[in-house]
RNA sequence: GUCUCGUUCGUCUAGAGGCCUAGGACAUUGCCCUCUCACGGCAAUAACACGGGUUCAAAUCCCGUACGAGACGCCA
């Protein structure tokens, strides 16, 4: 039997990182059985359901690098199967029509909570005629429940869990105006796109034994269940907006790449031994359902950004120019040309092991590519002072002295030049560094040098020297 | 309120009755490396929620308690 599972959204405007997570898992899990990977979008709320919001979904699934290996299938276009499938439960009296305004049902809720009891349809027009509802009532339908007895779900990630089916009522299945419910949408989709493992977060965990109803009484094969514990905050609430991002699309534009997000996500409460770092294909060869944890996790943002600064070492240097060259656009007094670029990318082995995100990664590739004068920071300011300017000055003759201008030689001259001060080379490499980034912080000086080329230094050096 | 589930360092986790003096990772602190900042290396701090059982032996099995979470719509 091929695996089958299934990322089922609904389009709100956003990929919450939640979702993004189950869908991480659906992906892993069917790829690791050679299976398919499906994408259904639940677009029952038309109102909701714009296609701008159908693409931040198909966007962020692309951008975590999780493509469905079929066409995603829109809820919306199924209503009339979900019609037929709720009027032939209707035939076979499996469910019934209740004619009970939304106003009695509210008031039948209420009295059973004031009464301490579960807030549930008391099944009214279970065993009534029809007939005797005024004419021209509009009527839901409902799937009638069982009475006795417990109903199992054997979860994958859970275990096995028991309701009394006392606990279950006449859920509703197709509305009054004759459009599905979630429930019943769900549970004829699933079934007929044959997926064969449910992979979904822990709130469905009793939609579960509802939709349950459903597979009994049109008597379907029951698919596998697997529910996933949440994610919270930092402090163990509901992870909001209050906690920092919670999109998938809010993490991209923060600097984060996919490779870590989804590394982090997956250890989020899965584990594989001391496994930490995994990528993509490893991921697929370890993940499995039983490596699941049962407790909700908390989002750890630091830990995020530990794993998405291993990434971005890892991560090709010409990969990472281009993803900050967007980021460089935005701010003034930069010139981006070609030949700029190419000190980006010289620099750029150096520069990503310093820093954490890609917004960190372009701020400090950015002093490439500023004009005479340079922003100076304040203690970059500060160790331009006198002394240091007629240091500067005696250092510029011996660097323009240099025929070839490589990272060697540049360290050649540098530890020469100190010696014959009677300095440290940190007496000399800072006073320059400040010089030539405006900065007290940048990549190795022999590095940072050689990625300006020499006219570039010498051009800044003068510019301190004289002013 | 009712039902269901969960609880190992601050956080994510390893742990399937003796391998546990409870391991790893992030964070924190210290040291080393060092031209700054990182990276890297070494070390330190730090947890089985509580109470009862079962057993020669319990983080692990059972029962309670506490705390936390989720679900209870003509939303999805």
């Amino acid at each position: 039997m091929t695996v089958r599972t299934r990322f089922a959204p609904s389009p709100t405007g956003l990929l919450h990182i939640g979702n993004a997570r189950a869908a991480l898992f659906n992906y892993l899990y069917a790829k690791h059985y050679h299976g398919e990977f499906l994408l259904r979008i639940e677009d029952t709320d038309r109102e909701r359901s714009t296609q701008q919001a159908v693409d931040v979904i198909l966007d962020g699934l692309a951008w975590m690098g999780l493509i469905p290996d079929k066409p995603p299938v829109y809820q919306s276009t199924r209503i009339k199967r979900h019609q037929e499938i709720a009027l032939h439960l209707l035939e076979t009296g499996k469910a019934y029509k209740c004619f009970c305004t939304p106003e009695e049902l509210a008031e039948m809720r209420t009295k059973a909570k004031v009464e301490g009891k579960p807030p549930r349809y008391n099944g009214y027009w279970r065993d009534r005629d029809p007939s005797e509802a005024p004419p021209n009532t509009p009527y839901t339908i409902r799937i009638k429940a069982p009475r006795e007895g417990k109903t199992i779900i054997h979860d994958l990630v859970q275990g096995d869990v028991t309701v009394g089916n006392i606990e279950l009522d006449d859920m509703i299945i197709l509305r009054a105006d004759s459009t599905p419910t979630y429930q019943h949408a769900v549970v004829c989709d699933d079934h007929d796109m044959n997926i064969t493992h449910v992979i979904r977060g822990d709130d469905h965990l009793t939609n579960s034994f509802r939709q349950l109803m459903i597979y009994h009484a049109m008597g379907w094969e029951i698919p596998q269940f697997a529910h996933l514990p949440l994610i919270h905050g930092p402090d163990g609430a509901k992870l909001s907006k209050r906690h920092g991002a919670s999109s998938v699309m809010e993490f991209r534009d923060e600097g984060y790449l996919p490779e870590a997000l989804c590394n982090y996500l997956l250890r989020l409460g899965w584990g594989h031994g001391d496994d930490e770092i995994l990528s993509r294909e490893e991921q697929i060869k370890l993940f499995d359902l039983d490596g699941v944890g049962r407790s909700p996790s908390r989002m750890d943002y630091t830990k995020l950004n530990h794993i998405n600064a291993y990434w971005l070492r890892q991560a090709d240097s010409k990969r990472l120019c281009k993803k900050i060259l967007s980021r460089l656009n935005k701010r003034n007094n930069l010139k981006l040309d070609e030949q700029n670029q190419q000190k980006i990318l010289k620099l750029m082995p150096s520069l990503k092991e310093r820093a954490k995100n890609l917004n960190e990664l372009a701020e400090n590739a950015a002093f490439l590519c500023m004009t005479i004068p340079l922003n100076f920071t304040d203690k970059a300011q500060k160790l331009l002072n006198d002394g240091n300017r007629i240091l500067l000055k005696k250092l510029a003759i011996e660097l323009n002295k240099l025929p070839n201008f490589t990272k060697d030689s540049i360290n050649h001259c540098l530890h020469e030049f100190a010696q014959k001060e009677k300095l440290k080379l940190g007496k000399v490499a800072q006073p320059l560094r400040a010089a030539i980034t405006g900065n007290t912080i940048s990549p190795g000086i022999d590095d940072t040098l050689f990625a300006l080329g020499k006219n570039e230094v010498l051009a800044r050096l003068g510019a301190i020297i004289n002013g």
